[in-house]
DNA sequence: ACTCCACGATAGAAATCGTCTATAGCTAAG
DNA sequence: CTTAGCTATAGACGATTTCTATCGTGGAGT
């Protein structure tokens, strides 16, 4: 059964006459009246009697038209639905994001993106690295901004690579010193945030690498206790610099380099799955949106 | 667009698998295969992402698939509504009736009816036969029974003959003569009914022809009241058989034949529009209660 | 009463489209 | 390194659709 039947047919309904509906549809006569026959073989009913002026719905045809605009109106939306997908006018869109990411990085990025895209509905979820990675292999989200890590059933994009900076509170003895050694370093007292993070460990491999033990270590589960903590000067802190790019701008937190020791950082990238095909509607749109943006910047 | 291809793509993300999916429709797998290329083509946008392991909706895909859905669902339903109205197992049903039809024929044919087809919704529309006719020509009413007439745009199919009989009370100096004149009649007094209805025109010309003046007449605008008149004795009457089947049945109306007049009958027939084609569903269904009834037989 | 007009139905030819069988191409698993 | 399981493709055949041209039929207008 051709969609084009009930085209003719909800067309003739409405005009009672087979010339006129084929004009309106740019097919000839001959070419409607036999659409209308062949629904009408398909049904096995006559949907339209016969007069000398024209077509008129017999009580079968009247039973069927609801069904038939049904029908169409449903086709009609559902191409409106793809068509909205396609510009990412509508639709929806569920990230996912390690904590880092969605707390200093994505607001910024959302904002612009429900800027552009206001009938977008946006979900996050937020979760280690790993744990949003298994989101997206579930399928709970259709994109993720995590740290760097391979799995074959994903594609990665780069995103930014994010610097681990140390920073101190401001009038700290290393702020104003023009070189500050690893050796200072490790007779500081070092807060560390999240235990369970990727962060720890990459954190800890550092200082090991360089033969060097934290002297003393406090311990929070967020990035935000951090700051505060080295803002009271209970410690210095190595923190990602998206995460500290406000205080930093507020000279609430001074940034030190360390001239001995390598820059340590993660490359942030943002995953999909590769059995999605090319990216389509809302997943395009975010994606076009992070290559037109530079994420570390847009840090606030 | 081809209802194939969207129940094609249905079936598919369902079973997410192309070759099992055209194995439940019954078509080889090539051509499944381009159903889907056709309708993606025609939507602009893939709905399936390929993968090794079969075939995966798109958001696209997820985006249209509830759509498709409702216009296949529409489609069944609407084939559903359309047996259900060939087998009159439901839809509805809009008679026109005369008053004498309606009262005293219509409700046993519809205890029939309903009987027979307790799903369709059926609605009478009382009136004489001039209105009821108007109402027929403006598709208000289905079908109606009527008494005969004619008119260029309708058709009619004889139900039945109804007699005029002249009905006295039990008791009465008529009931027990064997023979009752013309003349006797008019030295009795006549009630009639509902002077705008075709039987008053009927009776009265009926005396007329006979050159008899009824002598004394009392006029009620319904059959019912007539009939208690008449068992007040406060007169006698001439009424369709039908409408004092009952009263005769229980002997509380006797009936009388007048010997020397002949008989007085209406001719009452069903109805219809001519250009609605073969009659259909509940139409059909009433039309052929009625030709395996017999109308006059089942007044009660 | 006659013609003309407007309507849908039909005929036949040409083109398009859908379906089939057979096979290619690819990946994952054994 | 083969095999199994998946979809895509090729090519042929046949059904279906569409077109132009024409018919048949009632009703409206003269």
């Amino acid at each position: 059964m051709l969609l084009a039947q009930m085209e003719g047919f909800l067309e003739v309904a409405r005009r009672g006459n087979v010339s006129r509906a084929a004009e309106a549809m740019f097919v000839t006569q001959p070419t409607l009246t036999a659409r209308l026959h062949a629904l009408e073989r398909e049904l096995g009913e006559p949907l339209f009697a016969r007069t000398r002026r024209g077509m008129k719905l017999t009580d079968a045809g009247r039973a069927f038209l609801p069904f038939a605009e049904r029908a169409m109106r449903a086709v009609r939306d559902g191409r409106q639905a793809l068509a909205d997908a396609r510009s990412a006018s509508a639709g929806r869109l569920v990230l996912g994001a390690a904590p880092a990411v969605s707390t200093y990085v994505l607001p910024a990025l959302l904002q612009r993106f429900a800027g552009a895209y206001p009938r977008v509905e946006v979900a996050v979820r937020t979760g280690h690295s790993e744990d949003v990675l298994q989101m997206l292999l579930r399928e709970e989200v259709q994109l993720a901004m995590v740290r760097a890590l391979r799995h074959p059933d994903i594609e990665s994009i780069p995103l930014y690579e994010e610097a681990l900076v140390l920073v101190v509170p401001p009038g700290h003895a290393f702020a104003d010193r023009a070189k500050v050694g690893i050796a200072d370093v490790a007779s500081e007292r070092l807060i560390f945030f999240d235990r369970t993070s990727s962060y720890y460990e990459l954190t800890q491999a550092f200082f090991l690498s360089l033969g060097v033990t934290p002297r003393e270590v406090m311990e929070l589960d967020n990035i935000e206790s951090a700051k505060k903590m080295v803002q009271r000067r209970l410690g210095i802190a190595l923190l990602p610099r998206t995460a500290v790019a406000g205080e930093l701008a507020a000279k609430t937190l001074t940034q030190v380099t360390v001239t001995d020791a390598p820059a340590v950082s993660q490359k942030i990238v943002v995953i999909r799955r590769r059995d999605q095909g090319r990216p389509s509607g809302t997943v395009a749109a975010f994606l076009n949106l992070l290559r037109d943006s530079d994420p570390a910047a847009v840090a606030s």
